[in-house]
DNA sequence: AACTGGATCCCCT
DNA sequence: GGGGATCCAGTTA
């Protein structure tokens, strides 16, 4: 079933960083249902992280949304080559953010195998932020998009991750964030094939 | 109006 | 394990 506003708005993004391991993602893009299971992610704090767009309240047109209530769709460019989707929680001005990072495909793979443009199912299709949202065919265009339409959602299937199948770590890429660079953000399902190659 | 660098990925060595 | 691709938002002026 798809999952329910309340559980984005919750206050603490690192809970429901881990909370959203073993939940699934889907787009519906052109009539094409593409999607699967997530195995990576990171969270993003609007106090004490200096990793975060919208750190010391920062406001810009490319923040903005995060300032929005929970359950809602954060995508933006990055390295002028990807977009990275995150997923918007907490209420209205708290401005904290998840970031998906890694996904076991289940729906649509003849689609995601196309526009990622690789002959077979192996790590590359969706095993990386940058990688799952082209397999999903999210783009900018799905900026500030709700999760409860039917464009971009969440659903719970059953099957929750217990604690001994999680691996809590530092996050990546975010060397500029000083000490908060250190903070176990990244939650991952241990010995899953999915999760990105990046340290 | 110009400049800088990034929540990445892939290929080369 | 190191560097280049590639472009726009953010910052500075």
């Amino acid at each position: 079933m798809k999952i329910p506003i309340e559980f984005y708005r919750r206050p603490d993004p690192v809970q429901i960083a881990r909370d959203l391991l073993g939940k699934y993602l889907f787009t519906r893009i052109d009539g094409v249902l593409t999607g699967g299971r997530i195995v990576e992610t990171e969270a993003y704090a609007h106090i004490n992280d200096q990793a975060c767009h919208s750190h010391l309240g920062r406001y810009t047109s490319r923040t903005q949304v995060m300032y929005e209530p929970g359950g809602v769709a954060y995508a933006y460019l990055i390295y002028g080559r990807y977009t990275l989707f995150n997923i918007i929680t907490n209420e209205a001005s708290k401005a904290d953010a998840v970031l998906i990072r890694g996904l076991e495909p289940t729906e649509g793979i003849p689609e995601m195998l196309l526009r990622r443009g690789v002959a077979s199912v192996q790590r590359n299709l969706t095993g990386g932020p940058g990688l799952l949202t082209q397999a999903l065919g999210i783009t900018t265009a799905l900026y500030g998009t709700s999760l409860t339409s039917d464009v971009v959602w969440l659903e719970d299937r059953g099957a929750p991750v217990p604690d001994t199948e999680i691996r809590a770590s530092p996050r990546v890429g975010i060397d500029y964030a000083g000490t908060d660079a250190a903070l176990p953000w990244r939650f991952r399902i241990i010995g899953s094939p999915w999760t990105s190659p990046a340290k």
